[in-house]
DNA sequence: ACAATTATCTTGTATATACAAGATGGCTTG
DNA sequence: CAAGCCATCTTGTATATACAAGATAATTGT
């Protein structure tokens, strides 16, 4: 017996509702049931259940028992994964080229979106990051010095901006929205399209404790790539 | 005290990192040292670092001890809502037209994606989903007959596609993919576009467990339409 | 000096127990 | 008959305890 207890019932459970043998919104076994049934104690039987509860597969109500979650309630959910690591996974080779590596006086949009005063200095960066020496995603971001005041000394060919702002302010929240858009000529010409074409914006906003830290631009080319997402019930 | 004991504890770790009092990948005091600290069981203190580890925000390793998890390996995500649910959250007038419910013969991609032999019947659907009377998404779908046979017969005005086939067939896996393409002229006729315009494009198939159950094709307006992401440290 | 053992810290699994609190149905009482 | 009470089911919180297993540092023996 080497899977764990617990482990086993969850397997029971998720088995069931994946043959469709328990459906929609139907009871499950209570904890002392499965406790019973499985010559566990309670407490054994109630982490397999809590756990499934966690991972959206049931809900519990207090008096009333545990149920099958409905389908309709799972939210579903896509990936934004680090687009080295993207192009590393599928044995690409990643390079970087840095573009523009400045500070700048933000524009009222800028300085807005980083919570900054209009018109005061920001550093700014457009790097493109190549899959075997193709354009695959240009990354506008601007950066708020008062949270990373040598952002411009960095070598970004080497270590990625995100990975560089991590080290220096702790991350605690950030916030994407992607969206269709047509690139402008200065952004056809850093991305090497020939005629246009729709591409791919993710907008993230990062923050620390102490304020927002930088705001990106992550543009690709619809073509080249898209984002990938996985829901499943499983473990 | 009204709020459990355990949950202080989650509170009393999350604010030290928040703060950034406690950083990446530092230790976290250990499950006695809490319950020494907070006069509780090993059992609570332990529960308060379980859930936030199963959050992603600590890590643990056997022997070694808790840390705080590095903010690198949070993976991103975005959520995809049903978009009736979206339209009525932000108080618009919700309506959905059906433009096409009819069987076909399956050209190949589609046999393929459907997992059906090659010009074998399938139904499909083509519906638009208005907010204000205005076209947001259009929604095309193919549906595999032997899972969901009624499917021609369902009103969709009042019951949206994704949930007549999640009570007919119990869903156990989805997959997405999201993209900008440009639209056709039937889709910008569709979509009500008089000059064209990049569009977002969310695929999505959903599994049962005897098989692929419908493959879906959802293109909103660029202008119009963007998929929004947030992640957190908080709980 | 070096290798093997031991002690001690950590997290992981599992049990038995206790009481609190929400939900429900049946029973009692007015 | 109906309103209120109570028994009994459910999940939720919390504790004390036991042993397993991984990691590390100290100790011991050669």
């Amino acid at each position: 017996m080497t899977t764990p207890k617990f482990a086993q019932i969850k397997q029971f459970i998720v088995d069931n509702i994946r043959s469709g043998a328990w459906l929609e919104n139907q009871r499950v076994p209570s904890e002392n049931e499965l406790a019973d049934q499985f010559s566990v104690s309670r407490m054994t039987a109630r982490r397999a259940l809590s756990e499934l509860t966690e991972a959206g597969i049931l809900t519990r109500s207090q008096g009333l028992g545990t149920f099958v979650a409905s389908f309709k309630s799972q939210s579903s959910l896509l990936e934004i994964k680090n687009i080295a690591d993207e192009v590393k996974a599928r044995n690409g080779n990643y390079s970087c080229t840095v573009l523009v590596l400045e500070s700048i006086n933000a524009l009222a949009p800028i300085a807005i979106a980083l919570g900054v005063e209009a018109d005061s200095v920001v550093y700014r960066s457009v790097l493109v990051h190549n899959e075997n020496d193709q354009p695959l995603q240009v990354e506008e971001r601007f950066v708020n010095p008062a949270l990373a005041d040598s952002y411009l000394q960095q070598d970004f060919t080497h270590l990625t901006p995100h990975e560089y702002l991590s080290s220096v302010a702790p991350l605690t929240e950030a916030r994407h929205t992607v969206e269709a858009i047509m690139p402008n000529a200065e952004m056809c010409q850093w991305l090497n399209l020939y005629h246009e074409e729709p591409c791919l914006q993710v907008i993230r906003r990062t923050w620390s404790s102490t304020g927002i830290v930088s705001f990106a631009r992550l543009v690709s080319p619809g073509s080249k790539y898209r984002l990938g997402g996985h829901l499943t019930f499983k473990k």
